[in-house]
DNA sequence: TAATTATGACTGACTGGTCGGTCATTAACA
DNA sequence: TGTTAATGACCGACCAGTCAGTCATAATTA
């Protein structure tokens, strides 16, 4: 039985916690099956706690899905800006930073939230299309027209549709979640693979 | 003040009102936003009436999504089983077929729901890679294998990895529910890019 | 330094409303 | 008239959000 002792706390740590307790339980279950005495159990405390950092449970939602503003973003954008690194190894590297910050990690779930709720809270997807997607698309447009000048693609005609650089993201992340128990899907061997045939062969006239 | 007359249906087709009507309901605002007597209401019946036809909700729910099984598989099927069509002309009609059969249909709605959803029902996502994903890319596996074989792959690894397919159909379906009002997504052109990009040029040794 | 008071973060029982599921009653049909 | 399908009022579980009261801590005073 164990007595939770009443703890004050920097109003900044509580909020994090509560944002971490809540990131687990939204993850686990969604948005409508998670209940807010849920989070407060999760966080240690009380349901009206919650209450004094958040309105209420969508802004508790959409704080937590906004706030975890694309750290690779930041990473891919400096790539692309140095044109000495070869579009392949930037594109590349964007791959390796997905499955190491996000397929592999807790994130997925996040990711996923958007998916499956994102139509529920329209102010989420537009914030995600207009901070996320959008730059990212922008990034990678700029990535695959320079490798189309350098007649690295082995169809330039792709350099219009960015989006497609994103597809075996998309597909591993939903693979992950849905069907990985059930079959095995080798990502690492997905995006070399995938790589290898947007690319030209590197050794080509070595 | 439209007084609603009692009128007995043969229960095959009352079955199939209600499953319409659920469909509606789920795909304009997913499982636990739609009301078991909003059902009731869009299949012009009482609430009482649906449960004379349903256990429960969840039954109601998993009829639905696995009662749609997919009439493009056995498409698919059809012609991947005959060797005299090209791999490549299999491959861009499952594009086709998946853009005017789901893509441009209502049925777009039910993709994202079994995406949105299907972690809160395993059964239902079971379902699906048992009866549609596993047969879908063992049928794409023999088509890559076959163009591997002819020479038709510019990258013949992907043979191993059938999923790589179905990444622009996912990255399209998710485009169109989320995106699809801030910015546009050509469909074709993601298709045909796409081939282009897995297939070596056709008039290559014509 | 020790006792007293003030503060506001924290608590959890409670409310109001929602919704899945039931069943006694009623209408339609054979 | 007896049988069956349909109805919708009703039940009870559930839960977001509230608020009167509590208490750990800090500030003030002696």
């Amino acid at each position: 039985m164990a007595e939770r002792k009443r703890e004050k706390r920097d109003p900044q740590q509580r909020r994090a916690e509560i944002l971490a307790a809540a990131f687990a339980c939204f993850s686990e279950r969604g948005f409508a099956a998670t209940r807010m005495e849920d989070v407060a159990t999760r966080a240690g405390i009380a349901k009206g706690t919650v209450y004094l950092h958040f309105p209420d449970k969508e802004a508790l939602f959409t704080e937590l899905v906004s706030g975890i503003a694309s750290p690779i973003l930041g990473r891919i954008e400096g790539l692309a800006a140095n044109e000495a690194i070869p579009p392949r190894f930037a594109i590349s590297m964007f791959y390796t930073l997905f499955r190491r910050e996000v397929l592999e990690t807790d994130r997925r779930h996040l990711l996923r939230l958007i998916l499956a709720e994102g139509p529920m809270f329209p102010a989420v997807t537009e914030f995600y299309h207009r901070e996320i997607i959008s730059k990212g698309l922008g990034v990678l447009r700029t990535l695959l027209a320079r490798a189309a000048d350098r007649g690295e693609l082995r169809h330039p005609a792709i350099a219009d549709i960015p989006q497609i650089v994103i597809a075996p993201a998309l597909l591993s992340i939903v693979w992950m979640t849905l069907f990985e128990a059930y079959e095995h899907l080798d990502t690492q061997k997905l995006f070399d693979a995938f790589l290898e045939t947007l690319f030209v062969p590197e050794g080509g006239a070595k």
